[in-house]
DNA sequence: CCCATCGGGATACGAACGTATCAATGACAG
DNA sequence: CTGTCATTGATACGTTCGTATCCCGATGGG
């Protein structure tokens, strides 16, 4: 699987911006030319047909999305703590700026058409390592309360964050309610700093 | 807002069935009618235009939601008992059965339109007493062990069930392991028994 | 008995869709 | 210079969409 440049590129950003901002059902062949600034012929030729071009889209997005993760964590001030790591980690649910908002709605798109459609069930589901047992390890390592189970902590965690993110899209909880909400769970779960 | 029966129920009974089976992009009016077994001209005559019918699809299941849980919580063997009715309460949000199971795979398919257009988004954040209010009541009045927060319990057990049953949709999960997590969550918020 | 109104059948219309076809351009190897 | 291959422009085709139009049967109050 290439990594995806030029043309192809440009064209699935395209379609990225009209998934976030007027939903997948305005992503024709028609629109996304002119949002990619191209003629459709050319994104015919990309692309053999339309299922593969929103396929690719949402690999693409998929695969962008962990390597920004994979950065941002990087570039933490101190990315050998495991509290610091555990809670960006968690963070990256949330649409907490323009590029986490966008990706958040073309997923919320691509989710609702997985459900009928077996290709785009399979990136959402084919992840070898879990982001729930990603989140476990975090706890774990981070030191952890007599008596809190970090998988199934973990569970509820990794659910929950992405529902309050949804529930900021929808503008029906503000940034602070999730950072209270999120400094609660992460003091009650975590071991008193040493 | 007249009840629906008749024709209009079922038509609108047809778009959830095919949003559920085939997807929201499906549900076109000709094949709303040939789910409903009418002709497409009764679907036209009943409801102004398409985006009429597909608002009050989803406010009509909204509501019948809403009319079922109830049903569902005050038919309990002990709907005094606090405890039995939060455990109740979140089980509602799972697709536990045949009927939950389509609701929740139309709503997903509503939730991500609604996020581009309007008059859905009002279908959604329109509901007088959030849900995340009645389930910290709820864990008030179950008894509650020290240094817990119940509103921000609340929140965080709405969006994680909520994301556990999107996974058993995705076969991703299985009941059991939902049962467990929910078990241990329970059991972390609520005082033991007297 | 009449005719107005409700419910619905049959069909048509224009727009938008995904895709196919055919020709043209440009770079580059020989 | 020439031929080849990747890329693109222009346009057309067949289908499906939402909706509009026109008509008819039944029903019920005057």
């Amino acid at each position: 699987m290439p990594e995806l440049a030029g043309r192809r590129r440009q064209i699935v950003e395209a379609v990225w911006r009209i998934a976030a901002e007027r939903g997948l059902q305005m992503a024709t062949i028609r629109e996304i030319a002119a949002e990619a600034d191209v003629t459709p012929r050319v994104v015919q030729y990309h692309f053999t047909d339309k299922h593969h071009l929103l396929v690719t889209a949402l690999q693409t997005l998929h695969r962008d999305n962990e390597h920004r993760s994979r950065e941002r964590i990087a570039a933490l001030r101190d990315p050998s703590d495991p509290r610091v790591l555990l809670r960006a980690t968690l963070e990256e649910l949330l649409p907490l700026d323009e590029q986490r908002r966008t990706s958040l709605r073309v997923m919320t798109a691509y989710y609702a058409w997985s459900l009928t459609d077996p290709a785009l069930a399979a990136v959402f589901l084919h992840q070898e390592h879990s982001l729930e047992d990603l989140v476990a390890a975090l706890i774990k390592a981070s030191g952890v309360r007599p008596s809190i189970d970090p998988a199934r902590e973990a569970d509820l965690l990794v659910g929950g964050i992405s529902g309050l993110g949804l529930d900021l899209l929808h503008r029906r909880r503000t940034r602070a309610n999730i950072r209270r909400t999120l400094d609660y769970h992460l003091n009650r779960i975590l071991a008193q700093q040493p």
